[in-house]
DNA sequence: TATTATACCTAGAAATTCTATGTAAATACT
DNA sequence: AGTATTTACATAGAATTTCTAGGTATAATA
């Protein structure tokens, strides 16, 4: 039904890594930045955001400072640790091993092998 | 965490509407059948299979017929539907577009366009 | 002044997968 | 002959993730 709900599911976490690992974002700049850079196709909620980042600061993959502006505004920036490297780099094979296996499926050889 | 299980997600529907696409199957065939076409990637669990099925035929994606072996077993094959037919064209455009988008952010192109 | 954008957050509902368990018969093994 | 494995179905409950809907607050814009 919500096709893209679902399969977001599972790839989230590496998208924020992915993204993190570039360079140090704020939750409302990740939104815009998913949007923009998959042509408006990833359009991350607000409750999918927060709870995404606080769990993946609680895992020790990332950490938030908070960063006071000019404005007085506060945002708080969030870092990729070590850990966050290594398992962004475990997920990008895991990510290459799932599109290998779904491709095997939905376009099976021809009996064969 | 559990990377296969929650990448899984959003695309079990399409995988088994999929293979019943080729053939009608059971239960205990498709999960074979995923295993070794994906060469071992795919271990769906019985947990997760059969309610699957129960799901797509209550929403009229498939039919289940019962059918007696010699043995006197009992197997209940699984047809895909006109509708089911309609929902998997659907979603390989979704995968395609998903895909796409996924694209998009892990292999960002050099800042400008 | 009112609306939109910025910027964070959470509670609870919804959905899917897994673990664990159950039933029952056929086949293979020792 | 007796035991273990495979075949074949099924479900209950835990765990996880996403979304809806709501909340707070300031700055910029119309």
């Amino acid at each position: 039904m919500t096709s893209r709900r679902d399969l977001l599911k599972g790839s989230s976490d590496s998208l924020l890594l992915c993204l993190l690992e570039e360079q140090p974002m704020y939750g409302y700049q990740i939104v815009k930045e998913l949007d923009a850079r998959s042509e408006g196709y990833f359009k991350f909620k607000e409750g999918t955001l927060y709870p995404a980042l606080h769990r993946l600061e609680r895992s020790g993959l990332i950490t938030g400072k908070w960063q006071t502006l000019s404005n007085k505004r506060q945002r708080r920036y969030y870092y990729i640790t070590t850990k966050g490297q290594t398992k962004l780099s475990m997920e990008r094979t895991h990510w290459q091993d799932f599109l290998k296996a779904v491709k095997l499926i939905l376009q099976p050889k021809p009996s064969n092998l």
